[in-house]
DNA sequence: TCCAGATCTGAAATCGCTTTCGGTACAGGT
DNA sequence: ACCTGTACCGAAAGCGATTTCAGATCTGGA
């Protein structure tokens, strides 16, 4: 019956006083103990607190120096009820996007000297986990959810932790929320096909009945409408496909959209670039050309769709990320807590021109 | 003059006996008191350690669930000395390979229950500034560092942390080590293209001379060399570009390989397939036809390698980025510090047979 | 019946820090 | 000379857990 216990075993210093064996060791009291002063005195002097002679300071720090001291930043985390970290929850973390946002969180975060952690809430099961052990819970001082649409009940739970929230990429209600408008992006990608004399305009988007149930793949094909409205085009069933914002899923919905009975559409917008290069493939295995028969206008500004040639429309990922981090971690320098702040601040998009989009068939242009 | 004392005013239980307000906020005493017991018996019954009679053990539990008690995690770190999270140290973040790795790791810690603290050192500054003031610093309980090599002083101040140090992707002397045999790897690559009846055969690789100093680029230099020997092929110099590991370098580095005085070769082996695509990208641009005119095979199998059909060597990522995080829990659960492991351990990699290879022209076959 | 041993349990020490509160020491005003 | 501030510093009380150590209770054997 080997019981489960993992003592470990306490294990003290050796002789009294001692020089910092291991680095990293030296606690307060040694500190206290090299300078001549009290460890009261030692954690003042540390974190520039009036009340400590400049001689005092000087002979704390120098010997904090000596010691390589640092507080831990559990000892002082338990008493201030702060720890310097934000946890980060997101949907995916392999994935460009949601990478490329947790890098601008990071730099920002790091910046400000908090530590980001990590969750990622790949399947429902760990969703489900995540909310109901809230493994965040006193480890973290702030909460930025990516691209991840919370319940109502979720939102709830994160409050329960009386910490700032923030949300990047996929609006929560009542969460300040740093992202771009999706709606307007998507019209953007679309006016400019229907710019090029384009009429017979298709979309790719994604799924929008998932148990994650995400905002964005509405909201760009909503852009997608106005655009086609405004332009007096119809919006013709069969013409809008589930690309599952991947590369593979986008190939096959441009595959559908090719065989369709009712003629190919001269244009595709992709609402994300990956489905774009994925359009791309099932252009060329269908022996088509782009932009010559069909154009193709993404979203995103992939990384790679320079490479590939993509018309795209550009989102500050990083800075939406950036943004975030600097919002949560202004709340917790200053103490206000929910303060009435612009709950949403939205980024700015512009249109990149590449290869993939050219002018629609001519004889698609009465006006000529 | 505001002092920078951030005080924040400590909020104590405006009641002597309270329920719990916040949610998580209920300590370890209040669960003690709702059980009527001490709060070392809390204490033990939580964790289930022995010595506690099934009644009282219940009652624990129950009055713990009631409150919707956690264990604070600072304040136990605080005397165990341990803190449930491991740092992950990587160069880049929003690339794909990096960006997977961590994905492996952030499973299996998570699994373990243990939190995830990313460091990321995009530049120099970065990198000295952590190993200076080393942040990880008793806010982990080991280290993981992906795709870094690092210097021998920089792996000594890790070591003075006492914690389990491992390392993924890029060998790191002394260091438990997940990877795979690159050699090995880029010699299946270009043995590929060499049975295909290729003999003139170039080669897009890395940097070696920047401040990182990456061991992969000259591993896979290796296994070209190695290929080519066995081939009884010739090493062209003016044959080896060094592509940086991205797409855009992959691109350039094809087009200065077409535009080779000497003639052009049949076959390029790019040693990541971020650069494949910029060298497939390249071909389209100057006419060429892969694989037709020139055949590209590359290296990882990214995500988005089926999708643009080139022939690669896949490497099991994630799996890598779980074993090494497996790897120090396992370290951290029992109490082995160094043991002499299998320091190295090598993940399997397989050729993956896609269009971007053909056999080479008939004229340079000649035993047909 | 009594005592050794096994089983539970609780009081208290401890981890390393922050913060309150009170106490010097020295300045300047009367 | 005395009093009042101000500036600085230290002792000690937490923060919320773990762990030791000793005490209490409950067995079973002599």
């Amino acid at each position: 019956m080997t019981a489960p216990l993992r003592s470990g075993g306490k294990r003290r210093r050796p002789s009294d006083k001692e020089k910092p064996a291991g680095a990293g060791r030296a606690s307060i009291v040694d500190v206290a103990h090299r300078a001549g002063v009290s460890v009261a005195t030692v954690s003042r002097a540390l974190r520039n607190m009036p009340n400590v002679s400049a001689t005092t300071r000087d002979r704390v720090l120098l010997a904090a120096a000596e010691l390589d001291y640092t507080a831990s930043p559990l000892a002082s985390g338990l008493v201030t009820g702060r720890v310097r970290a934000v946890g980060v929850v997101m949907p995916y973390a392999g994935r460009w996007f949601f990478a490329e946002v947790l890098r601008g969180i990071e730099e920002a975060l790091r910046d400000h000297g908090y530590d980001l952690v990590l969750h990622v809430l790949v399947d429902n099961d760990r969703r489900e986990e995540f909310f109901d052990s809230l493994p965040v819970r006193r480890r973290v001082d702030a909460i930025l959810v990516v691209a991840l649409p919370l319940l109502e009940r979720e939102v709830d739970v994160l409050r329960t932790l009386g910490v700032p929230l923030a949300c990047v990429a996929e609006p929560v209600p009542g969460l300040h929320n740093e992202q771009i408008d999706n709606v307007a992006a998507a019209r953007l990608a679309v006016q400019h096909v229907v710019n090029l004399g384009h009429q017979r305009i298709a979309c790719i988007g994604g799924d929008m009945r998932g148990p994650e149930r995400f905002n964005v793949p509405g909201l760009r094909q909503r852009g997608y409408y106005q655009a086609l409205e405004e332009a007096g085009l119809p919006v013709r069933p069969g013409w809008e496909r589930d690309g599952r914002f991947t590369a593979r899923g986008g190939e096959l919905a441009m595959t559908a959209l090719l065989s369709q009975p009712g003629g190919r559409p001269t244009a595709v917008f992709c609402q994300s670039d990956e489905m774009a290069f994925g359009a791309l493939r099932a252009l060329r295995r269908s022996g088509l050309r782009c932009p010559d028969d069909v154009s193709i206008v993404g979203m995103d500004d992939h990384e790679l769709s320079e490479i590939f040639d993509v018309t795209t429309v550009a989102q500050p990922i990083l800075a939406q990320g950036a943004a975030a981090a600097q919002w949560v971690v202004a709340r917790l320098e200053e103490q206000l807590e929910p303060k009435p702040d612009p709950q949403v601040s939205e980024h700015p998009v512009r249109l990149v021109l590449r290869g993939s989009t050219g002018p629609g068939p001519s004889d698609a242009v009465p006006g000529g």
